[in-house]
DNA sequence: GGGATTCGTGACACTCAGTGCAGCGCGAGC
DNA sequence: GCTCGCGCTGCACTGAGTGTCACGAATCCC
């Protein structure tokens, strides 16, 4: 995937050029300083059109979180009781960082831009709170008879996006250097060990005694889970780890 | 009510007044359907008035939740290391349903507004935000050096607001009928039983990150469970493991 | 006690986000 | 060719939020 070239059928080159206007001028001037006048008249477009695209100009820094929350939901709604509830969300979660590790530079640019402006900080908690209650509502009815089904469901939901963020704010604070999703993998793992039983109606697929290894499927969200004694010499593990993961 | 006399200090009667004067009309016709000049000609005052007092619209619709973050912030800076972390941040987290349980009319009016309106969801969140930052902030410091301080401060707090407003919202929903302290006081033990070690002088020993062990003795559980994406580079598993053991 | 100061308030003017509406170009179909 | 539909534009309007100035009352200083 090549990113950009070909595309013989981009449905709207106007679209983007908002916002490729809107974020040369946020970047250059700052947000507040930066009016819709200017933006559509950098994009070479009327006014009205920006807000056909965008029905606020908060919109605007976030694209893609629309298609994204659609993606997660439709996520959810496919994948049945097969896995455990946990780490189905965990997953799901996932697809977030997937958005954003897309586009490191567009990711770290719009959160130093978000951090300071207090306006776009509110509006990205409304569609982190969006995604919690995708995550909230998929645990409530997973868990409906449970004792305390609900409340489980949006601890649970919340630890996860908490932990999600954690993560990824680490790694975009880092200019987006290295690898978000092992860091992300490893909070997640941290909830998931938290709340996630340890196996339930068909197990996860991949455990193992000392080492596991599903070699097959490059689906995204394979993971790899190590068992190790504590007081093994690192190297010992370091050794068990490569001959999992089929590399060394 | 002879409204003057009396009330030797009542140092902004205008601000309660407007208060009054704008759920008044929130009620009547609606938040989106009522102008920040029906406010101030209902309430008698300049409408610039209104924008002293309140810096947006929206904040008209929580008046006090400055002072209770700001009594939080004291709470939470007041008690020192005295007191088991876990367990004082859902401490802090009751004074936030003490406001709320203060004036059960108006809270379960405010509930049914922002449920209905989403810019005044929006700005809710904004506020809950900042009692969560808080929260986290107030962990993080007490973590400081533990190997995933952060992350568990953020996950913590989160969890803690999540099961707080759990209670607090099936209370409001119910119209603010029955104690809504002993709901939140079982919403909140179930995250201090989650997440609270029983008691504690010196800090708990070793626990690690995406591993739960405790250190000494034979634990059957003395083991490090890692949890990492198949495609991960290796050196930053191996770092993972590195900080999930607690040495490097 | 009288004049200067300060502070809270009101009134006017202005910017800018967001919306409704009417017109205009443009390709498709009968 | 004419029309229908669609997307874009321009224009006018509402309403939130801000800067500024004028007025009045309480205060202070002499």
């Amino acid at each position: 995937m090549s990113s950009s070239s070909a595309a013989p059928a981009a449905k709207p080159p106007i679209r983007d050029a908002l916002v490729a206007a809107a974020f040369r001028l946020f970047l250059e001037r700052g947000y507040e300083q930066t009016t819709v006048d200017d933006i559509v008249a950098l994009a070479g477009v009327g006014r009205r059109s920006f807000f056909r695209y965008f029905p606020s100009k908060e919109d605007v820094v976030f694209p893609d979180h629309e298609r994204c929350l659609a993606d997660m939901t439709a996520f959810l709604a496919a994948g049945g009781a097969e896995h455990e509830p946990v780490r189905r969300v965990c997953d799901a979660a996932r697809l977030v960082l997937r958005m954003y590790a897309e586009n490191p530079a567009f990711s770290v640019q719009r959160y130093r831009l978000t951090r300071r402006v207090p306006g776009l900080r509110a509006y990205e908690l409304s569609v982190v709170w969006r995604y919690e209650r995708a995550l909230a509502e998929y645990l409530r009815a997973r868990f409906t008879g449970r004792p305390d089904g609900t409340l489980r469901a949006d601890v649970i939901a919340a630890a996860v996006v908490a932990a999600h963020n954690n993560a990824l704010r680490s790694w975009l604070r880092s200019d987006g250097k290295g690898d978000p999703g092992a860091a992300v993998d490893h909070a997640l793992g941290y909830v998931q060990q938290t709340y996630g039983r340890p196996a339930e109606g068909p197990p996860a697929p991949a455990r193992a005694g000392s080492a596991a290894a599903g070699a097959q499927a490059g689906r995204p969200d394979d993971v790899v889970v190590l068992v190790s004694r504590r007081d093994a010499p690192l190297w010992r593990v370091v050794q068990e780890l490569e001959t999992a993961l089929g590399r060394g």
